[in-house]
DNA sequence: TAGAATTACTACACGGTGTTCAGTATCAGC
DNA sequence: GCTGATACTGAACACCGTGTAGTAATTCTA
């Protein structure tokens, strides 16, 4: 019976290491990216805080799998919200990614802070991490939109002098393989409007706007739906 | 002769006071805003940690005059990268604020992480710090750019929708006053310029664009001539 | 110039953190 | 029932911010 016993004790290992990033999570989000401390975490599981280096070699890297985790979490909302929209409303389809973004970004600021802030203290990300592959994923999704919308927008191509070997290697073969009929200029338009969304949203958590606005869902409104119409796209109503 | 010993000691005081802020400053630029620990100060000193509480009541107001340095740093590089320019060569001012913006923020990273992202562990702004103030003079700045293109642009007026009871007061009456032609659309425009500077800075700075590009810069660029395109106006040359 | 008062600073303690390591208790496998 | 792996404890180390009590020096006053 040793697979047996070797399952069940594999599932209790991947439980526990389960419950770790659940209670991280949650410390998280009631105290900010610093409240994630190991000691914090065995106190929550009546465990000793040494015990959790049975499960993550380091703190850091247990933030690194949190950071995937609510990454993924932070694309799956996005990618959720432009799914049902027809594939021909690019517009609608872009609004819909920027408002799913800052919703998401809003509802969970700490989680916004833990994947394009300073993590937590001195935390460096890996260089190949799975915060790369989600940034990739995102820009991928971007991408998509931007790809539907070059066929209007192609007007844009010209000043812009972007060649693929601007682009990082990996990064570029893997829009290429995706996006056949995308230009250089596509994909860093892509990369620009992912920055256009990003900026507002970034003033607005970390408390930027708060003495300029009571208002920042109304200025980033604005905001995309000047992006789309640079887009040379028209919003449905 | 109380004045001069008066003075004396005030000025050993203000003399302590500011080698802390070096200090800091140092150890921020080495080893990141995690560095600034009083004790890694008070040892680079010769003194104890508990030396610095005679001078700062905390390590947050510490780190809130570090913020407000910094900051003001900025903004003068900014202020002054325009100055040398034609009052309408509005395209010309406002890549040169752009450009001024990133480069500070590439030379300083830390500085830049100090004032736009979580400066510390567990440091809270104050509600109308010195950040606040730093903030609504970089926003007045880029509002002066905007009024310079606004007789050009008002066709981005029409579907904006903001009124100037979308802001806070203490801004907005700010705002009015100096630039009294400029109607709550043309603010809300200054602050989405904000945003579109600061959306892929802080990508780059935070290393998000790192697996997708090696020029950010070019990147940037690409953006910041679409912005005053998008301002209706043309870039000399 | 001698004493009083203010100031600057040290020394130490408290509770917090990540991390390591020797030891122990539990449990699967023979 | 014994052996070996696994999970965990408990204590230690080196940091951190923050107070507080005491001391040394410097300045003011008489």
């Amino acid at each position: 019976m040793g697979d047996q016993t070797q399952n069940r004790r594999a599932r209790l290992r991947a439980e526990t290491a389960q419950e770790i990033k659940t209670i991280a999570l949650r410390l998280m989000s009631e105290g900010g990216p610093d409240a994630i401390s190991l000691r914090a975490i065995a106190r929550e599981m009546g465990m000793t805080a040494g015990a959790i280096y049975g499960y993550y070699p380091t703190r850091d890297d247990l933030v690194t799998t949190l950071i995937s985790d609510v990454y993924t979490s932070l694309v799956d909302q996005a990618e959720a919200a432009v799914a049902p929209l027809p594939v021909d409303d690019v517009a609608g389809r872009t609004l819909a990614w920027a408002q799913a973004f800052r919703a998401w970004s809003v509802a969970n600021p700490e989680g916004f802070r833990l994947i394009y802030g300073d993590p937590v203290t001195g935390y460096q990300p890996p260089e190949g991490g799975p915060a790369a592959e989600a940034a990739q994923r995102a820009c991928a999704g971007l991408t998509s939109l931007v790809a539907g919308a070059w066929p209007r927008a192609e007007n844009l191509e010209a000043a812009d002098g972007h060649l693929w070997s601007d682009f990082q290697p990996a990064f570029a073969a893997d829009i290429r393989d995706r996006f056949p009929e995308l230009p250089p200029a596509g994909v860093a338009l892509a990369i620009r409007v992912w920055g256009r969304m990003h900026g507002l949203v970034a003033l607005e958590i970390y408390g930027h706007l708060r003495p300029l606005t009571h208002d920042p869902a109304k200025l980033y409104r604005a905001e995309m739906l000047d992006l789309v119409r640079s887009l040379g796209l028209t919003p449905h109503a």
